[in-house]
DNA sequence: GACAGCATGTAATGAGTTACATGATTAA
DNA sequence: TTAATCATGTAACTCATTACATGCTGTC
């Protein structure tokens, strides 16, 4: 069907969101503020453009409701036929892991600039991940706590917290150790191999760990 | 300036490629292939795009140099004012690494689908990893060979091989455990918090390592 | 009764992707 | 000499973002 094949990954991560309970596009931008946002972020627009397509699609019906004196709220569910392109979208494979990381361009092209500057940028990414680091710590202490959406689906969350977890520790280490390292240059300009460059290069490819090894 | 302003991080990826040579757009997709593909991913099409534009800027001088009997190559160079747009980017606040994990969002929803579909989203993403992370394996090694262009950027270089390398085996690691707790599940349907749970949360909570720690 | 902030959208714009098209070079 | 692949682009299309617009509701 050219129709399924359409669909974007934020398509379905919308009807993910539906297959749960119904929602409003409002209700949908809640949801996607707090887990979605570090799995796969998407815009608010995009949360109120979408699901107009998926009906469009007939995977989503749309219901309006009063809210307010002349207002109507347009509220979302998914249908038989959208269960069942979610269900055929989880047997289809997964893009590769999406990558994109301001902080290594600025670091693979300090010496167009100078140190303060790359030591600037190592910070505000720390200030930002940092700040991330603790909403997801947040998040995961009050399903802890039970004052959540969802507890019942702790199992699975459980998964993919451990990722994002860890992904966002690491950083802070890298982001801990490159600081230390430019601290320690004269300036921005790069040198060839050198011993101890070699025995890091060696290690990385060896696959011993780096940032938190023995 | 407005006009510098209107720059994306795409286009600064590319001004830092031609600040350190002249590039025909070709040029640019092999630089854009090897080491570009693991910071800032760039379509081909947007290689040929994107330097038009810079020129149009005046950041980047383009001149026609014959390529074959009929063909002419267009090779760019940066000029004063691109050094000094470049140089002033490295001093802006990096945006914030960005996300975006299908196999997440497939995780965080297996329960619209089978273990199976789970378990082959797993691997598949498994393969493109492991191709992802043997390729950079084999690019530090053709550096510490020498055989690699730019060995004398091997200072800066190998503070973002860190990251990539380390970020790569952690999802590896991660999608091991993965599997392992899947394939212990009798389904897809999740449950709430238990014992074990509730401890992997705490471990979470607590900046503990889980996937190598002791 | 005014003001802040929450709720509910729309419109314009632009970046980046896929698909296409064509010339040159090399190996069989 | 054919086929494959490298080299050099262009065009159409769509996702997604930023910015805007407007209604409602609690509180001081």
């Amino acid at each position: 069907m050219s129709t399924m094949a359409e669909l974007t990954t934020t398509s379905y991560a919308i009807l993910g969101l539906l297959s749960l309970r119904p929602h409003s596009a409002y209700d949908l931008t809640q949801q996607a503020r707090r887990s979605l946002a570090f799995i796969w972020p998407i815009s608010e627009s995009q949360l109120y453009a979408e699901p107009r397509r998926l009906v469009g699609e007939g995977l989503v019906k749309a219901t309006k409701e009063p809210a307010g004196p002349t207002r109507t709220r347009t509220v979302y569910r998914i249908t038989a036929k959208g269960r069942r392109a979610f269900a055929g979208w989880l047997h289809t494979a997964p893009a590769a892991p999406g990558l994109g990381s301001e902080i290594l361009l600025r670091v693979a092209f300090a010496d167009a600039g100078d140190k303060e500057a790359l030591l600037g940028s190592i910070a505000a990414c720390r200030e930002a991940v940092t700040a991330r680091y603790e909403a997801g710590r947040r998040q995961v202490k009050e399903q802890l706590a039970g004052t959540a959406p969802y507890p019942e689906r702790a199992s699975l969350n459980a998964v993919w917290w451990v990722l994002i977890g860890e992904q966002l520790r690491l950083t802070l280490d890298w982001l801990a150790w490159a600081e230390a390292e430019v601290r320690a240059w004269e300036g921005t300009q790069p040198h060839a191999f050198d011993d101890r460059l070699r025995a890091l290069a060696e290690r990385l490819v060896a696959g011993e760990a780096i940032l938190r090894g023995p």
